[in-house]
DNA sequence: GCCCATTTGTACGTATGTATG
DNA sequence: GCATACATACGTACAAATGGG
């Protein structure tokens, strides 16, 4: 899923698999987006790409995040 | 300045100041502001703090930004 | 075209703070 | 109190783009 060589960077590459997987209801509307600690194992990666890959999803209106809760998927538009 | 015991996250604090420099043209338009390397010195603060800061004026509008020459203020609306 | 200095971009790993349940 | 989860911040390293010599 996730290229480590290719020339995308990580943080997109993330965003994009989060994206696709949201768009394919892999994570279902208003449903929770695993954990920054749980994609950080899955994808190997470190904490802050994590953070910044949601970041992204966020500034696009994909997700909310909930501080002490975890990261939504936002409801269908 | 910056507050590094206040609530408000650095980050933003920083954003804020530069923000202040930009309306009361310290930094004016279409010239650059201090390098990343140069705000971290100024106000000893981490790469990734003042990289955060700035992002938060990009995504405002407030700069624009060129890799390899630097960060600049926008141009009057 | 080729180095080199400067500057921004990405990424890592880690530590600590804050909110929720 | 405790575990989980996100937020902020640090320091560091290297990549990529720019511009000058």
């Amino acid at each position: 899923m996730i290229d480590p060589e290719g020339p995308e960077p990580l943080y997109l590459q993330l965003a994009a698999v989060l994206r696709e997987r949201i768009r394919t209801g892999v994570y279902p509307p208003n449903r929770p987006v695993p954990s920054i600690t749980s994609l950080q194992q899955e994808f190997e990666l470190a904490r802050g790409t994590v953070i910044h890959a949601i970041e992204v999803l966020r500034d696009e209106g994909a997700v909310r995040t909930v501080q002490g809760r975890g990261t939504f998927v936002a409801p269908p538009t």
